[in-house]
DNA sequence: CTTTTCAATTTACGGCTGTAATCTTTGTTA
DNA sequence: TAACAAAGATTACAGCCGTAAATTGAAAAG
């Protein structure tokens, strides 16, 4: 039951704000794509049939709401990211970047404070 | 020019030795996926025709060997899922990891180590 | 030189994805 | 209550992907 990048798309609005109609959501996917309406109707159904929004009745329309959760997404795909590609693990994937130069400052601090944070509570 | 997942099975196999013959990626894979010969031929024929392998003569068959690098590879892979869920930055993805207690000890360990490294040579 | 035999190339085909048009249903308005 | 409008549901369709069978072409053997 995966999520399509354009079906990730759609989630995004959704994790943003919810619930919103089919064309809130439509609204929303105007500033970031040219989708046409049908074609954002199909990505809420497929996602409906997959279980990943639930839909309640507003009058006559639909107002939808996700049941994935974005942290659950996210992390279904970094895991299966580090799973093929860094033998499971994180500190790989960041030796990777760090070789290649590809750690910003922002990042290198940010690691810092992460390690003093877990050694203090260990 | 993107690279499938059945694609990178058998530049997994290239990548691990090369030039190789068609006979021996098939038997490669044998181990770890139960494709038939003519699937590999496809997946092989479709690397060649997007550039990511070459191919020699070497009398009735051909060797294959990869022309995208493994690391080239893995960094797309890892700044695309950056780019699309963490602000394209490496820490955000192991400030997730933290926090849902994915760190193993060996990831902690080899994170200060990196970044004692780092700290180094700045 | 003809036949056989491999290896490679071409073709196939169903499912998923991106993208959308059309149809249907149901609430609203005259 | 009959016609209209808006929302959702169904259908469409081409391209890519996983998977593989059929065909072609060229080397080896007789």
């Amino acid at each position: 039951m995966s999520i399509s990048d354009a079906e990730s798309l759609v989630m995004d609005v959704l994790w943003n704000e919810h619930p919103l109609s089919a064309d809130e959501v439509v609204a929303a996917l105007a500033k970031s794509t040219d989708w046409q309406e049908p074609t954002i109707k199909t990505l809420l159904n497929r996602l409906l049939n997959k279980g990943a929004v639930e839909a309640e009745r507003d009058g006559r329309r639909y107002l939808y709401r996700p049941l994935l959760s974005r942290a659950d997404y996210v992390h279904a795909e970094s895991k299966s990211l580090l799973d093929r590609l860094f033998d499971g693990r994180v500190a790989p994937l960041v030796a990777h970047f760090s070789e290649r130069r590809k750690l910003s400052k922002k990042d290198i601090a940010e690691l810092k404070r992460l390690i003093g944070e877990i050694d203090n509570e260990a």
